[in-house]
DNA sequence: TAGATTGTGTCACTGTTTCGATACAATGAC
DNA sequence: GTCATTGTATCGAAACAGTGACACAATCTA
């Protein structure tokens, strides 16, 4: 039973928030390798929402490599990792980093500040994972 | 005369590039605190726009706080700093910090590797920058 | 095979976003 | 005061995004 939340009208749209959340359940290892997610229609009748939207999300998931689905049977988290080369990852994580810098230094975070930051916000996403579990 | 760069058909809306330009700018340096901005026309013409289009950019970094408008006169980049407080600075950039996090996890990066890139794109964002005048 | 279950595909409605045309209002220079 | 310059406000057209209704197709189970 996966726990997700969804709100309703705070301008993220829903497809995204499930994106985001799924992403993150995944990250932190909650998710596991293989691990089956709720059907589309189970998941939006969980949350009250159309499948269609659920769909997207799965969609969206399934693009970035994250998870894999087979007909008739469900939708699982991929095992392998993402379906771009190392420069390509590298573009998009020095895309949002660039972000995070850019938006720090207008707001009167130096270099410092922003690892500090970084490497809290690591260790909070972790803190309620999973333990690691010997491979 | 403003260095940008428009791409008119990438998907990304006009207004937006500028703002994420000008923003770069300013946290860079190379545009100073009470240094002038293009006159919305000047800048629409120069970059083949629709003079709404740099109003609405302007308008975001004026609330974003990074601008200030005066009638009849200019556009101004501003001296103080954000019109937000500690905490909401903080969320902010724990936000994206999250984002850049989960991404991170999600394409192979560990906390080391995410900090390593964040210091470097950091050192290239500076490194085009005029010099700090000692003030 | 039969039927339930799962994902897929298509269409349409609705609201929002993006961009542009054009007129208005405040300020500065003279 | 006059006029050019600067930002402001309003309206509209076109494209896009988000969501929903509903029928289709592949797979699994018995």
């Amino acid at each position: 039973m996966l726990h997700l939340t969804i709100s309703q009208g705070d301008g993220v749209p829903i497809y995204l928030q499930l994106v985001r959340q799924i992403k993150t359940l995944i990250a932190t290892g909650r998710l596991k390798p293989d691990g089956e997610l709720p059907p589309v229609r189970v998941l939006a009748q969980q949350l009250v929402l159309n499948p269609n939207t659920v769909v997207r999300a799965y969609r969206e998931l399934e693009v970035a490599g994250l998870i894999y689905k087979k007909r008739g049977a469900g939708t699982y988290v991929s095992s392998e990792v993402t379906p771009y080369t190392d420069a390509e990852c590298r573009r998009i994580l020095a895309e949002r980093a660039d972000a995070l810098v850019v938006e720090g230094l207008n707001l009167g975070y130096d270099e410092d500040k922003l690892v500090a930051l970084l490497r809290e916000r690591h260790k909070t996403l972790r803190r309620d994972a999973p333990d690691e579990e010997g491979a």
